[in-house]
DNA sequence: GATGAATGAGGCTTCATTCAT
DNA sequence: AATGAATGAAGCCTCATTCAT
């Protein structure tokens, strides 16, 4: 293959990729570092400083990439929710011929994946949304579009009734949360799998007898 | 026997009570302000200072009522808790007769309208209740033992599947919760008794087809 | 013996001794909390209202017997300094015809004594000392005069140098100071007795070899 | 070997040094400040502010060189200890070949000659002495060590008695303590030199007659 | 870009003192 | 005269953010 090199641009070429990943990389070292951080102390108790020097770089740097701390913060919220976001794309796509039933069960499966692999940050997520209640964030609703689609699937289906449509998104959310919850304060009681079949069965079923 | 009564000396007696009477006044001012403002502000934002003024007191008196603002804001809390454990006790034993489907809409009742009277203070429930994810207060606690007193009857009168036993308390409230939420970003969309019996039914049967 | 007594007023003259009476317990509570308070918490640390607490009376009586926290302290101190200043002009009247030697060997046992039987508010003494480097109190002066009372005899007698006239009381303190500090930070090595001794001893004779 | 210096380079070696270099200005104009505010007001009214302002940084910067405001006066006094305690040692090496009563002059110059140079701070140093008597600082130790070796020298030679070996650190401290105290009340009445003659002569022989 | 010392507004908390009862 | 809740000025300390190097 030729390759077509300018010789006096090839330099540059390879500068800027080459800076461009070290600023990805040092992007990473901060959002991972402030997602552990975060985590660990809270929404309230985190400390930019500390999460400078867990990155490994200086407040300054911090800064560089973000512009506050709110920034920084709301950032890594977006991001992360963004993030599960494409995986149920995905899932809706992948599922869309299969019964309401298993497509149900592949997308709690999804949800409960995401939080496993990030579940320091899960409380996060968690207080997050609940401290802004007033104004839900933009990936706050990107996942909301999620959830409803696949329970408006369930009516179109006929799996779900139609008699609370409005509600069905947020209560299947409601019961996700509630086990992740329980998840987090009784941690390796129930292995994934289950996890993510009770949601399921429940939202579909309830509780109610034989 | 004669009483010899020296109407003077009633007033001494009468200097503690009244004491005591106009401290629980100042204690219940504070409480309710606190109430507001970390309702308003946020559990990050909300300011001694501001709660004092509101409170119509000067910042050493709320001092004088709680150790410190942690104090000031769990004590807040708990006492909410309480109320409502103490609520829902009155209500287990009044429908303890009733089939399991009215004393699980009864007991959802009862959740609603706590929090419609506390409205204000909800998010801050709600919140703390995250926040807190590591240590779970006494209140809570107490909270906990009620739902699953709940899930108890319902599976001792076969109202309930035994199936996943430990998790109906966390379930329902979970439901509750999401409903919760729901109404405090829509608010007034649906009336607090059809409220309660969704979150009634849908415990019971979930949200699958007829 | 006849008693000349107005009936009338009787009940009034037995009544102001008892108030007064009851007035100096509880001035003496509060001195007594007081002393104990500062020497435990010291000079900066120990507050008002604990010092009233451990009184068994409220902040508003220590304000009825005491302008304020610096008359409360400074009036302890003047007090056991007037004390020990009378303890003193004793021993001097009574030793006055004994040699230099024994009059000073009685001198110092007198100041151990003192600090002996409040050994707690020693160390506020100390510290008030040297706390108002600038303004030497009233009752600290009329130490200093005693001091130098002795010293002015022993040069009268022969029995100290005339070469620093107006340092002898000076140093004199000062010897008596170190061995209080030294009992103070290694409580019960020396007998009282020894003690008084050895200042008398080391004030005459110095370090100075054989 | 040739050295390929690039004079650019230099800069980023003289970098941290330069901030080093700068970082130690800020510490010693804190400390400065410090230790006049202290002997000023007081151990007990200097204020944090105060020491900020006159050091010409903020109150934050104070907090990034110490932990707080304990921490910034024992940090001074322990500095100043450490000083006297080198400036002794100097002073008990170069003695060493000397009579007694040479070293022992020196030693009493020393210790004039360091609080002269700080003479506003000295207060803070009798003060803190005293105020910590439970807990003798590590730098107050390292003093005690010199006093108690030169004592051990006088014994060995033959300049001190044995009776009270223990004690003639304590009543040689005492005895300077005092006549600093003494300077420090009537500024400027004995020439440095003598005073430090005084001391070492009242310490070897004493105030007694001829 | 990276660095990290400096900044200083902002919040929390204390505690001597007052005063209505 | 005693009480003790209320007061609020005063101080300490934190930490997000800036900026000179």
């Amino acid at each position: 293959m030729a390759q077509k090199v300018n010789p006096d641009s090839s330099s540059e070429r390879r500068l800027k990729p080459l800076r461009e990943r070290h600023r990805a990389e040092t992007l990473a070292a901060i959002a991972g570092a402030a997602e552990e951080v975060f985590a660990r102390k809270g929404l309230l108790q985190a400390r930019v400083d500390e999460i400078a020097a867990r990155a490994g770089v200086s407040v300054g740097t911090v800064y560089n990439h973000f512009r506050d701390r709110r920034a920084l913060l709301s950032g890594l919220v977006e991001r992360r929710r963004k993030e599960l976001a494409r995986k149920l794309d995905d899932d809706l796509a992948r599922s869309e011929a299969e019964p309401f039933d298993a497509q149900l069960r592949s997308f709690t499966r999804t949800v409960f994946e995401h939080f496993e692999s990030h579940r320091e940050f899960l409380a996060i997520l968690l207080e997050a949304d609940s401290a802004s209640l007033a104004r839900p964030s933009e990936a706050s609703m990107e996942l909301r579009k999620r959830v409803d689609a696949l329970a408006e699937r369930g009516m179109r289906l006929g799996a779900l009734r139609r008699d609370h449509a409005a509600l069905w998104g947020t209560l299947l959310f409601g019961a996700v949360r509630a086990l992740l919850l329980h998840e987090l304060r009784n941690p390796g009681q129930i292995p994934l799998a289950e996890r993510a079949d009770i949601a399921a069965g429940f939202f579909l079923r309830g509780a109610g007898g034989a």
